[in-house]
DNA sequence: CTTGACCTGTGAGCCACTCATAGGTTCTAA
DNA sequence: TTAGAACCTATGAGTGGCTCACAGGTCAAG
């Protein structure tokens, strides 16, 4: 198989195909007639099984590892295991970070809707993006500047 | 001031401060004694201000492009407002992606609770992993191989 | 024999940093 | 005076998982 053909058979982008096999995930024998990849069975094996893997949340790099390990005849189990509950728990932090980001776009979409609009003056840049004041305590604390810190450590810089 | 004396301000990594200039979104004078980068209090204001937009989800190249409009005397506001919208479709998207593999993670911790640890035989690679059966039918509809296409010829679209 | 559709591999670009490296400056101790 | 350590700097490369641009190869129709 062609990486046209093995992509198509699994339904991915073909440069998905030819990046998977630069990582090192897939090994195809190359042609020798026209330097072309050429995809075994086993090929299209390990990248039915990543691609399954990825709709689990493993990295490729995981992926990787996973497939080190059945290569070499050890069972993979328990690296699998390991590995997801780290993933489920970035995961779970990375959804609530999204989250708090997006309450915070929806908040300022509120604010903004009764709001005019300004042309930049002196000291504003976007009085719609200055003006706006996170109703989350943990956001409000990223902006304050700073309350008596920074001194300690002011260097008796010559200029500016 | 030099990178680390901003960076200590506005309580960002020196690294960002650098990247930043690097993109052009802060342009500082370079000494002319050691070469060292020297922000102004223009430059400071424009990082407060791309901190605060950051935190609203806007990208650098948005706050670029904001900022740029304000170089120019134009009112950012409506081009702010068009950038928010966009903005926050895609992350409600992204929010709706996240939270299905959060949830296929999860349902994948709980069917493997209950099973064994296999080594891997011929052709199974990880027995966890591929007798994982999703229950969201969406993500069941990506892993069915094919049902009689493949033979009709498909025009290279970008797929998935 | 040429056109044109399709295919190929390779290298670079994307985002927003983060790290590695090499070198410069400043301060203290011997 | 000098050696060393602590701290600072700029620059280039690396991250993940693709995606795109490009130059060139292959193959059937006219």
């Amino acid at each position: 198989m062609t990486v046209n053909q093995l992509a198509k058979k699994l339904k991915v982008a073909p440069d998905t195909v030819r990046y998977y096999t630069r990582i090192g995930l897939l090994a195809p024998r190359k042609s020798a007639e026209n330097g072309y990849r050429q995809y075994s069975a086993r090929d299209e094996e390990r990248l039915r099984f990543a691609l399954r893997a990825r709709l689990l949340g493993f990295t490729l790099r995981d992926i990787q590892q996973i497939l080190d390990h059945a290569d070499s005849g050890d069972s993979p189990c328990p690296l699998v295991r390991s590995l997801i509950v780290r993933r489920v728990d970035e995961m779970r932090e990375q959804l609530r970070e999204a989250q708090a980001l997006f309450e915070r776009m929806e908040s300022a979409l509120e604010q903004w809707d009764r709001m005019p609009d300004k042309a930049p003056c002196g000291d504003m840049i976007c009085h719609l993006i200055e003006s706006w004041s996170p109703a989350d305590e943990k956001a409000a604390e990223l902006l304050r500047p700073m309350h008596g810190r920074g001194l300690e450590h002011h260097k008796v810089g010559t200029q500016s």
